[in-house]
DNA sequence: CTGGGGACGGGGCCC
DNA sequence: AGGGCCCCGTCCCCA
């Protein structure tokens, strides 16, 4: 999906220029929530459904639609959003999806940061709360009492010193806090469509499903006329004016534009009946 | 059944 | 450190 909406020559690995493009549609994303009260709708207006030339991404109308979080949003069953209201641990860039709803959970009070599991002593780090448990079994394995605050999930110490971050809400853990924060994203899903009330839990996927209501296609194949709002469509197409597949059965060497087609094709025998 | 498009999710990397 | 974006991938649906 449109994980990228922004233009970019193909066939390089190198990143576009962002920067380039920032004047357009960056501050736009920034100031939306604000300019922009949930309830508007950009596309209805037809204006937004643009000529696309070529691939330039035009986020003219985006923001309108490109609404934060709405009240109704997913992310108060969960429970998560209310202890990260503080305004404090919105360092989130343009607020464009969290407005305060953020999964991401908030600085900690300094006056109780980690707390041993064993004798209730909080410590300012998890490195100072590992030495800390030393002194009681000479191990720092045990369970850190994540910052009260932090209610979206548990940290713990590895024997070895590093730290996971578990997930409140499901079992997968993460080895860095940005990780888990990322995560716990999909389970608030702090950005919702105004159009729908569809809620995703990044705002690029949000936007591309914006898309969707707009019609807007930036990505054009530079073989034929079709255009696609998401680059990994695009980049799917694509596999379809190549003459050898970009996947490979190991069978009978046929190739296809997908994996999902190889996987078809492989549990279904096909390779049996075409060798 | 196969091929292809639409929509979306998540990890990793870069800034 | 955190946010934004890219890549890779999946699932569903339709012709």
């Amino acid at each position: 999906m449109p994980r990228s909406f922004l233009v970019k020559k193909y066939f390089t690995n190198k990143k576009p220029n962002y920067s380039e493009l920032e004047g357009q549609h960056g501050p736009r994303f920034a100031v939306v929530p604000e300019r922009f009260p949930p309830a508007e709708l950009p596309t209805e207006h037809g204006s937004v459904v643009p000529s696309f030339p070529g691939l330039v991404w035009d986020m003219g109308a985006l923001p309108l639609s490109f609404a934060p979080v709405s009240p109704t949003t997913p992310s108060a069953p969960l429970d998560l959003s209310s202890p990260f209201s503080s305004s404090s641990g919105s360092s989130s860039s343009s607020g464009d999806e969290d407005e305060g709803r953020t999964s991401d959970p908030p600085s900690p009070d300094p006056t109780e940061r980690f707390q041993c599991a064993h004798c209730g002593k909080s410590c300012s780090s998890p490195t100072a709360l590992s030495r800390h448990q030393l002194s009681h079994c000479g191990r720092a394995e045990t369970s850190v009492i994540a910052p009260a605050a932090i209610t979206t999930a548990a940290t713990t110490v590895s024997p070895s010193g590093r730290s996971s971050f578990h997930c409140k809400h499901c079992p997968k853990e993460y080895t860095s806090l940005g990780a888990l924060k990322m995560h716990i994203r999909s389970h608030t899903l702090p950005c919702v469509c105004t159009t729908c009330g569809k809620a995703f839990s990044r705002p690029w996927l949000l936007r591309g499903h914006i898309r969707t209501h707009t019609g807007e296609r930036p990505f054009s194949c530079p073989h034929c006329n079709r255009a696609f709002a998401d680059r990994s469509n695009l980049r799917a197409h694509l596999q379809t004016h190549s003459e050898v597949k970009k996947y490979q059965c190991g069978t009978c060497s046929r190739t296809f534009s997908r994996m999902s087609l190889l996987h078809k094709h492989t549990v279904s025998g096909g390779c049996l009946s075409t060798q």
